[in-house]
DNA sequence: ACTTCTGTTCAACGGATGTTGAGGATCCAG
DNA sequence: CTGGATCCTCAACATCCGTTGAACAGAAGT
């Protein structure tokens, strides 16, 4: 019997070379279609074929399609993986001093939330990690497990932490505000691509989107007249 | 022969009640059912189960399962339809004569930018209309068809003619960065539901929203965002 | 009454899909 | 040499898919 668990007990005791690299063949393949056709537009033969194997086989190493998948969206969306340099980010999250207004200070030509802006911008811009990004992101609105998963995560492991260090009121709604804004922008550059934005520089796009970045984290939330809701 | 017709001649000159009210049924099913699964997780027997009508009406009607899909799509991306209120907002745009600084007069308590926003929102909210929005939506991620006509009437009978009235630089990139911010908004709202921003009044989230999208519209690009100083 | 047209159903087709069971190849232990 | 274990292929399975052709009911025109 192979070995179709999702638990993370890797023995990593056999040959690495013996059997497991026709399974991470199986896996890159799926990434690359899953994240091209989305969950029910990839068929486990056009997995196998891409990676030069017999449809048998990924049932062999995954036990089913379902757990193929199941094992993609786990991988992509461990945190570490996903922004190796969150905990360096928290940190200056929560260094900020000036929690009032940041702006008025005049010396910091990035705050924060452009930081971490860069950070997810910089993933994406990877070619050879965003297939697995668009995986999530795409059957996010798809599947059901992947749906779950990407709130779990993201809200969990990325924003929850994230929200803690923020030394201002609110700090789950300006998480939110931020993890909306990153979505707009990685929807609009990277998966239904709309111009300019898909064509500008990096750079560029921080400089647009980082002071909004920093004002949903640390800027009085509400604009200039607070409408219904007192800040603090 | 029946009328698969997707182009727009409308004779309208049968009898209304004949037929016709079985052909809207099956539309009406397809569009629950696109907007719960996709275009790949619905199938023509599903829609003709939940309209109570035998599979073979709906290629009758429609010819095939790609034509109900598009024309589900035409319908709902008919920009009178998606905005019913565009031309009136696209007026309030070029009525804004303060350009540059569009918060220092004190005396709008929400810009052309936060109208903009509640008048999408507001189509959302709408239980009826909102699983219309939610194919369009869900399905420009994985049909290209849809991503297409998303991106034709997006860009070209909203953002545009949005555009052209900004009395502002880079009008194009404003519409742009608007757009962004009302899919990421969109998405966390309604789409993958987070908290808090699922559960918020919809005039919250005006209030949260508006002042960066009215920056976004007529505000000084990449410096200081809305609460911040006025940028002379 | 006869035909024609439209709306509708029924039964079926060919093809694709996820999955499986039998078995081959290779290696290592007894 | 035997026997199990691991990795892998082949051929097939049952099921579901979109789609079609034949046929039927009813209204309308002749």
């Amino acid at each position: 019997m192979a070995r179709h668990d999702v638990p993370g007990d890797r023995p990593a005791e056999q040959p690495p070379d013996a059997g497991q690299d026709r399974r991470e063949l199986i896996r890159l393949a799926a990434v690359e279609l899953f994240a091209r056709h989305g969950y029910r537009g990839t068929t486990v033969r056009a997995i196998a074929e891409r990676a030069g194997v017999d449809p048998a086989l990924v049932m062999y190493h995954y036990g089913s399609k379902e757990n193929v998948f199941s094992t993609v969206i786990r991988e992509t969306m461990r945190a570490e993986e996903l922004l190796p340099e969150l905990p360096r980010l928290l940190d200056e999250v929560a260094d900020t001093d000036s929690a009032d207004d940041p702006a008025a200070d005049g010396t910091c030509p990035g705050g924060p939330g452009s930081r971490l802006l860069r950070g997810f911008l910089t993933r994406w811009e990877d070619a050879a990690t965003r297939p697995s990004l668009l995986v999530v992101f795409r059957s996010a609105m798809e599947h059901p497990e992947a749906s779950q998963l990407f709130r779990e995560v993201a809200g969990g492991e990325l924003l929850l932490p994230l929200a803690r260090r923020i030394p201002a009121p609110d700090p789950e709604l300006r998480a939110a505000l931020v993890a909306s804004l990153l979505v707009g922008l990685v929807t609009g550059r990277y998966v239904v691509p709309i111009e300019p934005l898909a064509g500008m520089e990096l750079d560029t796009v921080v400089g647009l989107y980082g002071p909004y970045a920093d004002d949903m984290l640390l800027g009085r939330l509400g604009g200039s007249p607070p409408p219904g809701r007192p800040g603090g």
